[in-house]
DNA sequence: ATTCATAATTATGAATTCAAAATACTGTTT
DNA sequence: AAACAGTATTTTGAATTCATAATTATGAAT
């Protein structure tokens, strides 16, 4: 409710947070042209901080600058939703072997704690998509690798400019349970090479479902 | 030689390729204040430009904006360089899979094309570091992801923040080519799991050699 | 001499201004 | 009515200006 926050962000980083969210909310369309001056206006702020957070998009690849034209967002296509999603499989497969051989007892034991809760929420549609986020989230962070939760994090946000693409479908949550289930087992069993089989065939199903 | 280019990037863009040269060549050291004035002053142009690029600079992980105390570079510890390191044999690793399974066999005709130069120019260190890079550019451009090439392209950006790491060390060539051979040798057999596994190793001995 | 409080300086973040490029508009000609 | 030239407007990119936070310097008090 509060604007305050104990570390409170650059401005530039708040605008880029919110166009974020206007962009994934296709408010702003894909393809489109953005609007600074309308922007700045709406939000009471001066072009500059807003053309400093549409630079951080640009790097991000959820908008296009062009030369002397200003700043579009990006348009995401089946080939490009296709590709970041692999590189998604890839890097939280990997990541799914290294919590496999590095992760303390502890912290597998935390990730089957979470895994609880996600048994508990089936039948609650928008809980099980929460808790299922919080388990990769968590998985990532025990891999300890920020260059790779970076990529993660922004390959998870151009997956996002996809209006169809949730990396769960609600369609099909006893299936997503079953595969969490396998993968939590290879991990407790410390097995690098079924823990990376696991994740990416729980990609590989999310795939065929989003598509 | 010409300053004039036939795409002519913006100016935030050429001050940032700028910077990038100056933090790998350590002219701006890991930890240090960069100093927007000094810079701007120094390179003809007023502040706006330079603070988008170091903007950008943040965004790809090379620099570190401080709430209300500017930019500094990135420090770069033997954790980072180890996790980057990791994350770009497993991209490199699974874009050689990709080529061999689907490229062209004209263009797998081009990479064995490529690595013949490679053993032309043995002996040569210079020539050799060129071709080898080409070799792996190609065969980003060959596996078509075009948001993997711009991780590769960070990743690689980071992996220069540390002096003494060139992805290829001076002293093993005969035996990065011979690990070349070997690759090319899956890729040509488009086998895929063969091709993974020796970029792997390519990647695996690499580090050790730089560490 | 050291600590503390206060003043001066410096640097950052953001607004404003300005020049040039791109776009839209107007009126003329055919 | 359509095409074009020329003008006006809008928008971008970049410089400049301004307010405020952070740092440094200064000087008083112990």
């Amino acid at each position: 409710m509060s604007a305050l926050s104990l570390a409170p962000r650059a401005l530039y980083e708040e605008v880029a947070e919110l166009l974020r969210q206007r962009i994934f909310a296709r408010e702003l369309a894909p393809g489109s042209w953005i609007d600074e001056m309308r922007l700045a206006e709406e939000y009471g702020i001066s072009r500059t901080p807003l053309r400093e957070a549409l630079k951080v998009l640009a790097t991000e690849g959820l908008v296009t600058m062009k030369m002397r034209r200003g700043a579009y967002v990006t348009e995401v296509n089946d080939k490009d939703q296709h590709d970041v999603y692999h590189l998604l499989s890839l890097l939280e497969s990997d990541a799914a072997g290294v919590v496999a051989a590095q992760a303390s007892d502890a912290e597998l034991a935390e990730l089957k704690s979470i895994h609880q809760e996600l048994v508990a929420a089936v039948g609650n549609t928008d809980r099980f998509f929460a808790i299922n986020e919080r388990f990769h989230m968590r998985l990532l962070e025990i891999a300890n690798n920020r260059w790779r939760d970076q990529m993660v994090a922004d390959l998870r946000k151009v997956m996002k400019l996809n209006r169809h693409n949730s990396l769960l479908k609600s369609g099909r949550i006893e299936e997503s349970l079953r595969e969490h289930q396998a993968l939590l087992d290879a991990l407790l069993a410390r097995d690098v090479t079924a823990s990376v089989a696991r994740m990416q065939a729980h990609f590989a199903n999310g795939l065929e479902a989003a598509s």
